[in-house]
DNA sequence: TATTGTTATACTCTATAACTATA
DNA sequence: TATAGTTATAGAGTATAACAATA
C-alpha cells in the first residue's frame, strides 16, 4: 500500500491544485443541472444565446470555444426541445439567428438559480473579498497567454 | 456579430473563471511536455511511481483518479519505453510492484524542470504570498466536497 | 475566393462489464 | 468471497476534412 500522500511530488505545482479544484467543482456543477436535463455546455449555450439575441452559430461556437461542426448537433437538440429557435436572416441567407424561446428563458433562469445555489455551497467559507480576490487571480492567470 | 462580451452572463460565476483558468494553463502544460513525449497523465504517473516505489497498479489508479482498466495500457506504454518496470511480488502473486528505471527517473526530472518553467511563466506576476494564497483557496474549494 | 452551416469521421478520455489468477 | 490485473467495448467530448449554398 502507498503512503498517505502518494501525490506529494505534484503538490508543489499550482496547476495540480487548479486541476483538482476544477474537477471537484465541475462534477458538482454537472450534478446541479442534471434534474433540468442540461449539461454545462447546453446551459452555457442558453446563457449566451439569451444574452446575445440573433447570434449566429459561428459566433456561438467562438464564445463557447467549440468547433462549428459540434455546435450543429447541440443547437439541433436545443431547438428540438423548444428552448431556442433558428431564424432565417434576409440580409445573409447563409446564417441562422439564434434566439431563446420563452420556454428557453424560463429554463435558463431556473438553471441559473440552481447554479447559484451550487456556487454558494462551494464557496461557503469564503468571505466576499476572498471570493473577489480568487476571481481576480484566476482572470490574471488566463491572461498570461 | 455578437458584442464584445458574449459571455457576460457567465462571468458572475467563480466556476466559469476556474474553468477558463484551468483550460488555459492545461493547454500550456500539455505543450510544455510534448517535446518529451509525455502527457499530463504519464508525467503524473511517473511522479507518483517515483515517489512511491513498489506501488501497485490499483493504488496508482487511486492516486491518479483513473480506472484500473485504463491504468493497464498506460503502464504498458511506460514499460515499453523502459521508463518503469513491473516486478513480481512474492508475498502476493496477484500484484505488480511498479518502479521507475534510471531512464524513467532522468526523464521525470527533466520533465519536472519543464513543468516548473511552465509554472513560473504562468505565475509571473504573482508574489509568493499571492501564490500561496491561491493554492490555499484552491485546496479549500476541493475540500468542500 | 471566403464564409455559414452541415455531415461524416476519427481520435482521445473515460466508464463498465466480464474474465483469470490469485488470495 | 474478494481483489489485482486484464480485455473488450461503449460512450462522451473534441477535432478535421470535405461539401452545398451563399456571399
Amino acid at each position: 500500500m502507498a503512503g498517505l500522500s502518494p501525490d506529494s511530488p505534484l503538490r508543489g505545482f499550482v496547476g495540480y491544485h487548479l486541476k483538482r479544484a476544477y474537477m471537484s467543482i465541475h462534477s458538482d456543477f454537472v450534478a446541479s443541472l442534471t434534474h433540468l436535463d442540461l449539461k454545462p455546455t447546453t446551459y452555457s449555450a442558453l446563457a449566451i444565446i439569451n444574452e446575445n439575441p440573433d447570434i449566429s452559430q459561428t459566433d456561438l461556437a467562438r464564445a463557447l470555444a467549440m468547433e462549428r461542426s459540434n455546435i450543429v448537433v447541440m443547437v439541433d437538440e436545443l431547438q428540438a426541445r423548444g428552448l431556442i429557435v433558428r431564424n432565417k436572416v434576409p440580409t445573409d441567407r447563409r446564417v441562422y439567428a439564434l434566439r431563446t424561446t420563452s420556454k428557453g428563458i424560463e429554463l435558463f433562469l431556473e438553471a441559473s438559480r440552481a447554479v447559484k445555489k451550487h456556487e454558494d455551497k462551494l464557496l461557503d467559507g469564503f468571505a466576499p473579498e476572498e471570493r473577489a480576490q480568487l476571481v481576480e487571480m484566476l482572470i490574471r492567470i488566463q491572461q498570461v497567454k
